[in-house]
DNA sequence: ATGACTTTCTCCAGTCACAGGACAAAGGGC
DNA sequence: GCCCTTTGTCCTGTGACTGGAGAAAGTCAT
């Protein structure tokens, strides 16, 4: 079912719809104050948005002294698709114009059956929201994907972990099937934008979000504005080096960041130190391959193993250290935690910030908060959200 | 003298002053294929900016097959001035209003006599310029300064190798003295935003630039702007750890970059192995009181000094180990490298290549160039009078 | 030379965006 | 009921801008 949603006429319709997504139901005259027009060039700009469709005015506000006003919103139809594909896992999830996560499902899954199966995947989950009265169709998906992407073409290119997926034309292929706009990028700007949207990061221009999931990477935020780079992958910093001459790497070099810490790392490390016997307590997660996860890591040192949390903090530390170089380089204003790790909490962010304060400049860490993401899973998909909707309220 | 430059009236006439500003003197026809205007709107912009006096018309072109076109161009007495004030010298120089360097000076100083003497001694210089007939009077000042500031205000912060230069008010005290708008910089966005303008990075949006001097700064540009950070202290990676536990650095850490490689590290290595007796040839160039400087270790290595080259190709990786690291996280369009250094040539430049190319991501490397700033010590003073060109050439 | 064709620049009229004031609508407080 | 406030609409004047007509000043081929 093609939907053939429509867009803004110019830039003020633009900046409208942007102000009621991101502040909610709002009179005329709230709108006014917040975007410097004449009161009768903002009237012809909302009636015209009325007209299309795009907005509608439902009731009367209390009055605050005098004449009652209009409740000017974003059509409640309008929905948005948010995709966050992991390494081993999609999550989809509906919202509605103001990016309010409306259902939201997590299915396991493997990167590496290549991009037709997994999208055959998305597309029933997606079918699935639907069916369940979320939505009557979408007007704008928002895809991540775990690794760089041509943004402009919705394109993912070289990307290490996901075999198959090069050069497949994402956006073009998604959009047919979806029928509706459809823009790509990094799961890690994903949850950059998701951040900065609904979560830590609201009203900090510039900033860091460091996703620690099955590999490393960080989303950049330069004046509001996600950076991407030349080629876009910028923000690839799994294997900046942390130690000269360190452990191999997967990717041929030595001492990268991920030999160290990254979910599958953590998870390696856990799994030789429960069979080297070094922690009674990780060797009772075991299961019967003999693999443990990050998630069980999490609960070991949740339960005091002192092993776990020695791997947590090791971690940290060299994560930190990393990031203590980036934030010299940055400065940022802001630096977010995120991605599965989460879990592992307090250790892993206490770790993190004695580096950071300890190897950075004054001036630059002076002010500077290190927190955890606090949207968790769905981050990804809120920034995907804001990324489609980014797209269809902005000029034709 | 105060100077009352007008400044243009409007963004279109901002536009056009900043075209001829980097385009050099045009016709209307060729003014308007490049700013999408019509052609008697632009007639009218442009006779406004006649009579503002800030550009004229002087003569008629050849014919290109029909009616002669009238010459506009920024008036001829436009004078910028740029000033580039290091650690241990000071660079001043004129430019006209095209930005092409009249006249340029540079004198031995040392920052930390505080600003109000190392100011005395830049209004001398600028006074001498004057007085050899290259300006009447100065329409602007670009002033860059060896460590952070505050941009916005135009005030250095916390700057750790000028003690005495904390929250001095730069930008309004030589306003008042120069007579003409002002802007303070880091010394190494001057020098950026000079390689971007007529050096090397002309046409390069996102890029790097790094330079190696008495100590080691990046400038960073985004999208063709210098980016600062949220307390102005971006870019600033002379102490990223480059060695964990490394060697002791004047900042109270350890392994920093700069207790590494930077002019001084490297004329303090140079000095203990002619001490050592580990080279004859750096031992003759011992002065008096038995210093050397890096210039005289470039000589050395230029004469074939084994220890001299090594000394660089050792820096040479220690800053190339950094850059990989900035590489894969900024994923740039180009890398500069200049300053003071940029004497140790190709040496310097081949090991931080290899470095780079080596540890960097194949996709952020694919098509990265790693060059020498073409512009050498005009670079500053060329940044410095674009910078206040930019201010000058905005809407009032 | 002369006419045909180009290129550059100016002038003019019409259109569109927009601001700002007058005014109507709708309510609160006394 | 009266006066005040807030919200929203209508209308007109102004200034920005476009596009076309045409004048000015050339080149080139014949």
């Amino acid at each position: 079912m093609r939907r053939m949603t429509a867009r803004p006429a110019n830039g003020h319709q633009a900046r409208l719809l942007r102000l009621l997504r991101d502040g909610g139901p709002n009179s005329r005259a709230q709108l006014g104050d917040q975007v410097d027009l004449s009161r009768s060039k903002l009237a012809v700009e909302v009636d015209r948005l009325l007209e299309t469709g795009l907005v509608v005015a439902d009731g009367l506000a209390a009055s605050r002294g005098g004449r009652r006003s209009h409740n000017i919103r974003l059509a409640p139809a309008l929905r948005f698709l948010g995709v966050d594909i992991g390494a081993t896992s999609v999550d989809v999830a509906v919202t509605n114009a103001e990016l309010e996560v409306l259902g939201h499902i997590n299915q396991p899954m493997d990167v590496r059956e290549g991009p037709v199966a997994v999208f055959e995947q998305v597309l029933a989950m997606a079918a699935k929201l639907k069916a369940s009265g979320l939505a009557e169709g979408f007007d704008g998906a928002g895809i991540g994907v775990p690794g760089p992407v041509r943004f402009p073409e919705g394109v993912p290119v070289a990307p290490p972990i996901m075999p198959g997926w090069d050069g497949f034309p994402v956006r073009e292929a998604l959009s047919q099937e979806l029928g509706c706009p459809v823009m790509v990028d990094n799961d890690v700007n994903l949850m950059a934008m998701g951040e900065q949207h609904a979560g830590v990061a609201r009203s900090v221009g510039d900033f860091l979000c460091v996703k620690i999931g099955t590999g490393i990477g960080c989303g950049i935020v330069v004046g509001g504005e996600v950076y991407r780079g030349t080629t876009g992958s910028a923000g690839d910093i799994g294997h900046i080096q942390a130690e000269p001459d360190g452990r191999p790497c997967a990717c041929g070099n030595r001492g990268c960041l991920e030999a160290y810490f990254s979910g599958a790392a953590l998870a390696r490390d856990a799994e030789e130190a429960a069979r080297e016997g070094r922690s009674a307590e990780l060797a009772t997660r075991l299961d019967e391959t003999g693999r443990l996860s990050a998630v069980d890591v999490a609960a070991a040192a949740a339960a005091g193993d002192p092993t776990a949390l020695d791997l947590i903090r090791e971690g940290g530390n060299r994560t930190g250290q990393v990031i203590a170089g980036l934030v010299s380089f940055f400065n940022p204003g802001l630096v977010v935690i995120g991605g599965g790790v989460t879990g592992l909490g307090h250790t892993l962010l206490a770790a993190i910030r004695t580096q950071v304060y300890r190897q950075s400049l004054p001036l630059a860490t002076g002010n500077l908060p290190i927190v955890l993401g606090e949207l968790g899973p769905t981050a990804g998909v809120i920034g995907g959200a804001r990324l489609i909707s980014d797209h269809v309220f902005s000029p034709a």
